[in-house]
RNA sequence: GGGCGCUUAGCUCAGCUGGGAGAGCGUCUGCCCUACAAGCAGAAUGUCGGCGGUUCGAUCCCGUCAGCGCCCACCA
């Protein structure tokens, strides 16, 4: 914008948001230093995954973040936005495992663990960092000096001390049992990694004979007839008089030829199908409960690989759903099967692949939840960490509340490997902080270390801590744990949240953080989710491109509150758009009328309309920033687009005009110059947390004291600069103006010449009106004015409009229709007599006069008063028509 | 089976400590006036989902019903 004179009349975001980023990195001013004597206010970035490419999630929950921290650091605070990245075990495997079979037709089992692990390395080092650049197109003003990963030697350090430290209390530990297993990823599953979906099914019902008695059966009802194979029991309600008598009999299992025995488990609900349940311990989860209190053999059917197993006799090597199929068709044809019901019910789908999840017996690692959960929860609950908004404190605690132990290993090669160590000779197992090469027990080198990975998550939940330096005591961690505050969506408060609070509590004995703003999710048009295979994602990539990234990030917060879900339209990102080449047009106007300012020139004496709009100003300062303090964003960006669009230009701009323009003498032209970059300034500090490009920009143009305005200091309060004096003459004036323009508007034909008036002013304010007259003139277009007390002599045949302080009266003989002025005036007269008889009905009220507050009461009063004015003024206008 | 959210103008949504219903887009009317037609000026449109309750007063608080949506949950 330095070249003046030629400032297009066209924002063009592009070239101004890559020059202004380049600056804020280069001079360093994302960077933050401990120091101790200053205010923190830090946020952790959820760092993105290195598969992750920029999308509209991304998009909100940045600009979120970016906008906190630029305001504090406009605040003065010493503000730290700590990034990072996220090495994302299973998405990255999976997404290098794609490249490597699409390019090489080789899996990873071909080139090993070690060869592979460094294709990964070598991948994470090609793309890793685009998803960062992307967010750079975004604005953000993160730290990158202190950019940290997932899996770097810092984070690395501190997975391993959190894991052995768990370990060595008992709080970590490897057990045997039944777990989430996907068949496609080939890994276990924690429990909140399964997407439970209501899928249509059946309800099979099937008769076991009963051993020893022909044509005698028990019924039983199973949604998963192919896990039949591996029945060891079948059960009973222990208070089920229909099968009392079965209990502890033998059953023949069909086309298998075992027996199994029929046990008696309240858990049973005699309600549901024949009151009936088949057990299978290996592929159920409550099935494998019972079994273990009525020490039932564990039968596995179904393999790792998800197809039937040798146990499964002839059906073996058949997929689960071939099975199925197979099962359910030989007991037709050998007349075990009694019906089937339409039956839904909810499946358990792999959250990465989609696949329908298997319940398998295996080997895993647990994190023993019920000893961490306490601290975590308490904290919540007793507001050392702060949910906004806080309805969200619910979900989280009623989660917590009934969590079960997180599984932690993945049969997965990227990521944590489990840094514990098997002794091949004495058998003893060690977790260790360093790597071991001999056994810390026998002293043997025959040990071999956990194949298996940690789950993602694991080292996510240390994220606000590893990166600062844990687990020494860094100055880092010093100036900025407990973090301010965390912000991310609702769908990650299980996974990740929690997590952070769980091992925030255990290992810092503090709270990660003491805010956490959650936000909802980016929906498209029609509400729907944005999703790779719907196709119906928006990159917010072509958003930047076409509009910019102001204008992404403003219409991502405005419209919307927090927690709750938005939808993406177009039509908003251009309006928008608008907005942000409306302020590029108020300050090209205001550039171009800059020309010769001087700061130290001679200034005459603030008028009106300065008065007002820097009193204005003051009063959107105090409360933009207290929205802002209450996470408001949405609210505070209205504001500011109010005060900017609404006030500056709507009304200072239009009446600074004649002064710019120098028609009010030297003087006067300095005082509005001053005002208009005063304000202005102002404006841009407020909004450019929400905009920094172009509020850069502009900043840089205007007369300015700080280097850039991303490191001024946020506009303070100055309660000598409101004046409600002069907000209230300049709201009468602008009454009486809107009231002018809506009758020329009526009358229609006069709209270009100026017509004269005649005002009739509330004593209060007549001098006020009469020595801004010109303002009246200027933008009611009024020729002739005639300003008179309010008992003055009213003009006749005239269009009239009753305004709190003024009545105007635009004498447009010949103009007006004295009819339609006549139902014109009904009609207000109507709508004021509705809202009268609303007003006078409360001051009549006993109730409302006894226990109203007397402020409430003053101002219904008032209220009475002006349209009691208003309606005798408009009944005489009326009855004057009449006799026309 | 629990829990939560939403229902406000034609559309998308604001409206946070209960006291005269708002914005953007769209529609209609008039304007290329020396910042901006991505603009200016004006207008129209709402039993604030239904029913009860609390209150002097309810879009806002409580209860209830209805519709939509989401999350959690090991009843085969």
């Amino acid at each position: 914008m330095s070249e003046q004179h030629n400032i297009p009349k066209v924002y063009d975001p592009a070239a101004v948001e890559a020059k202004w980023y380049k600056y804020w990195e280069e001079e360093g001013l994302f960077h933050a230093e401990p120091e101790p004597d200053k205010q923190p206010f830090c946020i952790v970035i959820p760092p993105p995954n290195i598969t992750g490419q920029l999308h509209m999630g991304h998009a909100l929950d940045n600009t979120l973040q970016d906008i906190l921290i630029r305001y504090h650091r406009l605040k003065g605070d010493n503000t730290l936005w700590l990034p990072g990245y996220d090495h994302a075990g299973l998405a990255t495997q999976i997404k290098v495992e794609e490249v490597l079979k699409k390019e090489e037709g080789k899996s990873r089992y071909d080139l090993g663990r070690e060869e592979f692990l460094k294709r990964v390395w070598a991948w994470k080092e090609q793309y890793g960092d685009r998803i960062i650049e992307q967010l750079k197109r975004l604005g953000v003003s993160c730290d990158w000096e202190r950019k940290r990963f997932t899996m770097d030697e810092g984070c690395s350090r501190a997975v391993r001390e959190v894991f052995c430290s768990l370990f060595e209390q008992g709080l970590i530990y490897k057990g045997t049992r039944i777990t989430n297993w996907c068949v496609n990823c080939n890994t276990a599953l924690s429990d909140i990694e399964v997407e439970h979906k209501d899928d249509p099914g059946h309800l099979w019902y099937i008769r076991y004979p009963l051993v020893g008695e022909k044509d005698r059966y028990l019924t039983i009802a199973t949604t998963r007839p192919e896990t039949m194979l591996g029945d060891t029991a079948v059960a009973v309600n222990p208070a089920d008089k229909r099968y009392g008598h079965l209990v502890g009999r033998q059953l023949v299992l069909p086309l298998t030829g075992k027996t199994i025995p029929v046990i008696a488990d309240s858990y049973v609900d005699l309600e549901f199908g024949t009151g009936a349940v088949k057990i299978t311990p290996a592929h159920d989860p409550n099935d494998y409960e019972m079994g273990l209190r009525h020490k039932l053999e564990n039968v596995v059917v179904i393999g790792m690989d998800g197809k039937m197993t040798a146990e499964a006799g002839s059906y073996a090597g058949l997929t689960r759903e071939e099975c199925r199929e197979k099962i359910v068709a030989d007991f037709t044809e050998q007349g075990y099967l009694v019906k089937i019901e339409e039956h839904a019910h909810a499946v358990g789908h792999c959250q990465r692949c989609g696949c329908v999840v298997e319940p398998l017996v295996s080997s895993q690692w647990f994190v023993k939840m019920e000893p961490l959960v306490k601290a975590a929860v308490d904290c919540v609950e007793d507001g050392r960490t702060q949910f906004v908004p806080d309805r969200f404190v619910k979900t989280y605690t009623n989660w917590m509340s009934n969590i079960r132990d997180w599984c932690i290993s993945r049969q997965i090669w990227w990521g944590h490997r489990i840094p514990v160590w098997y002794c091949d000779d004495c058998g003893e197992m060690s977790a260790s902080r360093t790597d071991l090469t001999v056994c810390p027990k026998c002293g043997s080198t025959h040990i071999h270390q956990d194949e298996d990975a940690l789950d993602t998550w694991f080292s996510s939940a240390l994220w606000p801590f590893s990166t600062m330096g844990w687990p020494d005591k860094t100055p880092l961690l010093k100036q900025f744990y407990p973090t301010s505050v965390l912000v991310t969506g609702y769908d990650i408060i299980f996974f990740w949240v929690a997590r952070m609070l769980l091992m925030g509590m255990e290992f810092m004995k503090e709270v990660p953080f003491y805010k956490v703003f959650i936000h909802g999710l980016l929906r498209d048009s029609l509400g729907r989710k944005m999703s790779k295979s719907l196709k119906n994602g928006i990159d917010p990539l072509e958003v930047i491109d076409k509009y910019g990234a102001d204008t992404l990030r403003f219409m991502l917060i405005t419209g919307n509150t927090p927690g709750n879900d938005m939808r993406f339209h177009w039509e908003r990102v251009e309006a928008t758009r608008n907005f942000a080449n409306k302020i590029w047009n108020a300050s090209r106007f205001a550039l171009m009328n800059m020309e010769g300012y001087d700061e130290k020139a001679e200034l005459a004496e603030p008028e009106l309309a300065d008065r007002w709009i820097m009193s204005r100003l003051q009063r959107t300062v105090e409360e933009v920033t207290q929205l802002l303090d209450k996470f408001e964003l949405g609210e505070a960006g209205r504001l500011i687009y109010d005060f900017i669009w609404g006030e500056i230009c709507d009304w200072y701009i239009e009446l600074a005009k004649p002064r710019l323009y120098g028609r009010a003498g030297e003087a006067a032209r300095a005082r509005a110059q001053h005002v208009l970059a005063h304000v202005l300034t102002g404006a841009m500090q407020l909004l450019h947390p929400f905009m920094p490009f172009i509020t850069e920009e502009i900043y840089q143009c205007l007369p300015h004291k700080a280097k850039a305005i991303i490191v001024s200091p946020w506009p303070r309060v100055d309660a000598a600069a409101v004046d409600s004096e002069a907000e209230e003459l300049m709201t009468a004036l602008m009454e009486a103006i809107k009231g002018i323009r809506n009758m020329r508007a009526e009358v229609g034909a006069v709209p270009s010449r100026q017509v004269p008036a005649t005002l009739l002013v509330s004593k209060k304010l007549l001098a006020g009106v009469e020595a801004n007259a010109a303002y009246i003139h200027l933008l009611g277009n009024i020729g002739e004015l005639t300003i008179l007390p309010e008992d003055g002599a009213k003009p006749a045949n005239a269009m009239t409009a009753v305004t709190k302080d003024i009545q105007v009266f635009l004498p447009l003989a010949g103009l007006i229709d004295v009819e339609k002025e006549g139902q014109r005036l009904e009609k207000e007269l109507a709508g004021l007599e509705k809202e009268l008889a609303r007003v006078e009905g409360k001051l009549h009220s006993q109730g409302f006069l006894a226990k109203a507050p007397a402020e409430i009461i003053a101002k219904e009063e008032a209220k009475a008063a002006e349209l009691n004015g208003r309606k005798s003024a408009l009944t005489e206008r009326l009855a004057y028509l009449k006799t026309l």
